[in-house]
DNA sequence: CCGGATAACTTAACATGTTAAACAAATTTC
DNA sequence: GAAATTTGTTTAACATGTTAAGTTATCCGG
């Protein structure tokens, strides 16, 4: 509301020797990258208030939830589920350890892995979650359409899976040092 | 690759009281906040190798990606289009200042707005990064498919514009002060 | 068995996400 | 026009993302 400035509009002005400051690659705004995370970015900010009023982050929670669907859970299992990074997920279950909202053990098998299950604390919390966050999803449903939906699920499953495959391609390019 | 243990299927071992640990809500991997995070991540873990290349991270490259689009542009109207936070901003541009990589002034009319521009040698590097980059982005057009990506994109836009109405509903929980 | 891989985590270190607070310059009020 | 408010940007503080190094426990070949 103040009157967008000539932020990009004006170039013809008298800037001597200043090219059209190059044609953007790509409209940069409508690449794929930014158009998955605003739609992303979108989509949270609905959920994080409800989130935050319980004292959960977003990845606390992904982690509570993913919880909820199994008895134990080893770490390793639980970062591939979460989709948390290692070190993140090991921070964040030093501190929902500390909270009392799991419970972990060593595997007596192999004293390398780590059990990781939800204590009746961390149970109630997300019964306490559940509702708003539901209500929420819904309602996003039915903005979006649950058809239409469905249909971007699809279309974001498919594009992992064509990804899958390029795995790490570009890399030969400025191999210093090693 | 290593045969995926007891994660969760078996469920009816002995546990006693343990009941069917409540249904997940929705198979939380399929949930929307889900896929688009995969879905992103996949397609920036084609980025990520060659910006590291060239010692960028993804929000350096963006931030410089958006100043080639335009002469000058104050640093608001830059977090928007680059789609940071303010804070977040602000440190890449000291670093990307201490690099020479941008240039910055404060605004004339206005002492608290700053300016900021890419320089010559910024313009450089983006040059050199580009045609790794667009090629990555041909590769991924071409495994997708260019209509499907085109579609996937106007989805994704219609997603945002659906939510950007609903703003902060869902916060009336737990007004503890203020 | 023993010593060199491997594996499963955890720590470290640095960059960004996120919210709140601080600051200074500009604008509005009375 | 000085005080109160608002605006643009930065700092602070804490949580996570990301890559590299540990640590400790298994596995494996000799």
């Amino acid at each position: 509301m103040a009157g967008k400035k000539s932020t990009n509009g004006s170039r013809s002005e008298q800037e001597g020797t200043l090219e059209p400051r190059r044609a953007p690659m790509r409209e940069f705004s409508r690449s794929l990258p930014m158009s998955l995370l605003r739609a992303r970015e979108a989509v949270m900010r609905q959920f994080r208030p409800s989130l935050r009023n319980h004292g959960l982050t977003e990845q606390q929670w992904r982690i509570l939830r993913a919880l909820t669907a199994v008895d134990t859970i080893e770490v390793t299992e639980l970062a591939r589920v979460a989709f948390l990074l290692g070190p993140s997920l090991s921070r964040i279950l030093r501190d929902l350890e500390a909270r009392d909202l799991i419970e972990r053990r060593t595997a007596k098998a192999d004293l390398r892995r780590g059990e990781v299950s939800i204590s009746s604390k961390g149970l109630k919390l997300i019964e306490a979650v559940a509702p708003t966050s539901e209500a929420i999803y819904a309602e996003i449903t039915n903005r979006y359409g649950a058809r239409k939906l469905a249909e971007l699920q699809d279309m974001l499953g498919e594009l992992e899976r064509s990804l899958a495959a390029m795995e790490v391609a570009g890399e030969g390019e400025a191999e210093v040092e090693e």
